[in-house]
Formats: C-alpha cells, structure tokens, sequence
DNA sequence: TTTTATCTACTAAATATTTAGTTTCTAACA
DNA sequence: TGTTAGAAACTAAATATTTAGTAGATAAAA
C-alpha cells in the first residue's frame, strides 16, 4: 500500500468521514481558508492513481468514494509506526499510553472491561 | 514541536537508539546504499536547526545528542494521530489493536497484567 | 441550436524535502 | 611552520509535494 502525503492524507479524512462526495462537498466542509477547486480536484485525482479512491460518473460529475478503508489504511500506518516507536510491542502501547494519560490502575480496569466486551462481540466478524 | 520529515525521522531514530553519536557513527549503521556523508550531516544539521539535536565539539569534530526524547516525541506524534485516526479515544486504539492481533479476552488479560504491574511500578516518577 | 455554468484533465509554477558537491576551517603531523 | 586529512558549513541541484490556472467537454438553460 502506497503512502499518503499530509495533503493527501487530509482529503482522504473526508472521503473517510463522508463515503460518497462531490469535490464541492468537501470544500465546503473545509475551514477557511478554502483552496481553490482544482486544487482538491488534483489531489483527488492523486488519491484515485494511488488507488484510494474511485468514482461513480454522472454525467460530467464524479461521485468519489474511499476503495481502502480507513481501518486498512491505519493498520498499514501503524504497522510501521508501531514497529519504529514501540517494538512492536502492543504491551508496551498501551503502558505509553496508560502512563501518558495518567491512567490509575481501577480507570485501565474499567477500560478494559470494555474492551474485553467489544472483542467478544467482534468475534464473530474478525 | 516541529514536526520531522521522513528523512529526518530516520536520522533521529539513529539518535535515540545510540545517544551519543558522531556522523561516521551513524553511517557505519546505516544500510546500503550508504548516503554520502553530507547529505547525513546536513540532516543532522536541520535537526540542530528544529531543536531535537545538539552538540558537544571535540575540536573540529562534533558529537550529536537528541534533545528531545522519543517519548516526547512519540507523545506529540500520537497525540496527532489518535485524534484523526481514534477520535481520541484511547479505548478505541486499544480494541482496534486487540482485534487486530486477534487477541483473545485471556491474551488480553494476560498483558494487561502486565500493564498493571508497570502503571503501578512507574507512578512514583511520572 | 447557442449560450452558460461547471466539471475534470492537463499543465505548470511555487514550495518543501532530499541529496551531495565544494569550500573553509582546524587539528595533527612532518 | 607548511602540509595533509577530515570535519562542519555553505551552496546548489535533484526530486517530491502542493497549489492552482487554463483548456476542453458536457449538461442544462435559453
């Protein structure tokens, strides 16, 4: 899987957060300053010869959608980063994290119990 | 905090991991095709530059340190990435990351002792 | 059918990043 | 003291990324 520039990577959110759009779509959900049309449009373009995203055509118009998932996508990213900053430990993730959020050890036990309840239901689906 | 190029990020893992280095230092570790040694040194002279490196001179010659920690920087990135990828939740990150491992609930209760032991261990220096 | 609006594709300029050659300085040594 | 070796600093070329203008196409409106 390719990598995704910052640019790019900012658009993708979009496509991510909004599953089929226009390019006017995004620019309007975009905070000022604005950049100009064409310039979403290239990047989009990018994005499709990457293979990130395709379009449904009407008329004129194209209708884009992400073809890689975000999930895909942060599996990949993570991958990478996990392997560089944690040693591929998951362990030693989650004990950043724990540690960086001032975790007591009761507010990770509540935490977990959630967690453990979304792997039991998620299961069945992988 | 600045953030790093990919080039730059490469350099500084090299930082890190040895802490007290000089260019030729580096090099020797890095993998072929070596890059010539400006083009090393002057990365490291951005970094200077950036804030996340620093110097004692030998005479002429230069040893480099990191200034700024993995841990802070991993913090910073993270924090970045959790908010796009995660919504902040570290929950989320947690339980995607189980799921993705295909932990089951006893792995996860498994290393999630071990987490325990560390938050209990670290809580006295931060 | 002609005009208008608006979209993508094409093109290119601006900017950022990466890579490395050349110069200059300094220390070590003859 | 002069010469040599090796390092950082300076400079610049190559490459990648970002931004956006212009042209050409097409649908909708007149």
């Amino acid at each position: 899987m390719k990598e995704l520039t910052k640019a790019e990577e900012e658009i993708m959110q979009y496509l991510w957060e909004m599953e089929q759009v226009f390019v006017k779509d995004i620019i309007a959900r975009m905070p000022s300053p604005k950049p100009a049309y064409t310039t979403v449009s290239t990047i989009i373009r990018i994005l499709e010869k990457k293979g990130f995203v395709g379009h449904k055509a009407y008329g004129k118009t194209h209708e884009y959608y992400p073809l890689i998932s975000k999930k895909e996508y942060t599996r990949n990213f993570m991958k990478r980063f996990m392997n560089n900053y944690f040693s591929n430990s998951f362990k030693e993730m989650v004990s950043f994290f724990a540690k960086e959020d001032k975790l007591s050890v009761s507010d990770l036990d509540e935490l977990m119990k959630e967690v453990r309840k979304e792997i039991e239901e998620g299961s069945h689906d992988g």
